[in-house]
DNA sequence: ACGGAATAGTTGACACGTCATCCAAGTTCG
DNA sequence: CGAACTTGGATGACGTGTCAACTATTCCGT
């Protein structure tokens, strides 16, 4: 490997600023979310993606796909969720080996109850911030990030 | 509560995309320093306060305090790594309570390996797909957000 | 039809984070 | 001095994430 080289001062700066806001920002969210609403994040997107289908019901597969989950983690998660009826399950009589992962009544309240003071939240501690030049370049840098990072790195899943 | 504002279209993107960076920046730089240095990100970060020091020995408390991260997570995290001799633990003779947080030299060759590679990630992955303004505005941006969740967030420890 | 490959999903082990709790050593103040 | 308080740090319980292994179907080629 060549010469390593360095971060200069001012990518030190923005690198740490950049970790720094995402962990400050992340767990004030969380924390928001789970105060207000007794859901975590992670909880809250399962919930998202179950009430963006007809029925609210998914395979566990295509729900893992939606979210870009592992299959593993999901499984986790879901039966964490099903314990506290977040959601359940239901066979699938197609497929023998799958399930159908069904929205509660709970679920739907849990939701609906959670989503207006998290948008809340966002906007307060992101958008307010930021100005519309801000915003069209953070969305700049963010998709070619991830268009960089997805070129390069082989991950197992995708 | 009033009216909840939703997110446009833009916001909507925005947030998405600056979310998904996250995941999968964190991901890859993650995946990065295990693989090619049998390291964790948090393993790396404690090192770097190690070696930030003189003598290369820090109280607990101190580490903590300089990390921003709680006492217990660094204590569970400390321990693990004991284990696995990137740091030792040395008396406190002054403070009958405390303990000195010591790099080993297997934790300082652990380090040294690992940084240069680190750095070329996250220039590859991030650093040479952004412009000089690129940088400035995220820094910036970031810089007003940290500030703005830390005047509205009471957090526990800070 | 049958045997091997692919698919759906779960499980177990372990790393990591948070919260609440605990203990022991120092500090303060009557 | 001694009781109350504070501080340094560890621990246990539990939620979360990853990896590897596993089971049970379904699919597919011959």
């Amino acid at each position: 490997m060549a010469e390593t080289r360095w971060l200069d001062d001012h990518e030190q700066h923005a690198w740490r600023a950049y970790l720094r806001m995402n962990t400050v920002l992340g767990a004030a969210l969380s924390r928001q979310m789970q105060t207000a609403s007794m859901l975590s994040m992670q909880d809250f997107e399962v919930l998202v993606h179950l009430t963006d289908v007809e029925d609210a019901r998914l395979r566990v597969s295509e729900l893992a796909r939606a979210m870009r989950w592992e299959k593993s983690r999901l499984s986790h998660h879901l039966s964490r969720m099903e314990k506290r009826a977040l959601i359940g399950r239901e066979e699938c009589t197609s497929d023998g080996r799958g399930a159908f992962i069904v929205l509660t009544p709970e679920g739907r309240a849990a939701i609906e109850a959670a989503a207006p003071s998290h948008v809340d939240a966002v906007r307060r501690q992101f958008f307010d911030v930021l100005t519309g030049d801000d915003v069209k370049a953070l969305t700049s840098i963010a998709d070619r990030v991830i268009a960089r990072v997805e070129a390069t790195d082989v991950c197992p899943s995708e």
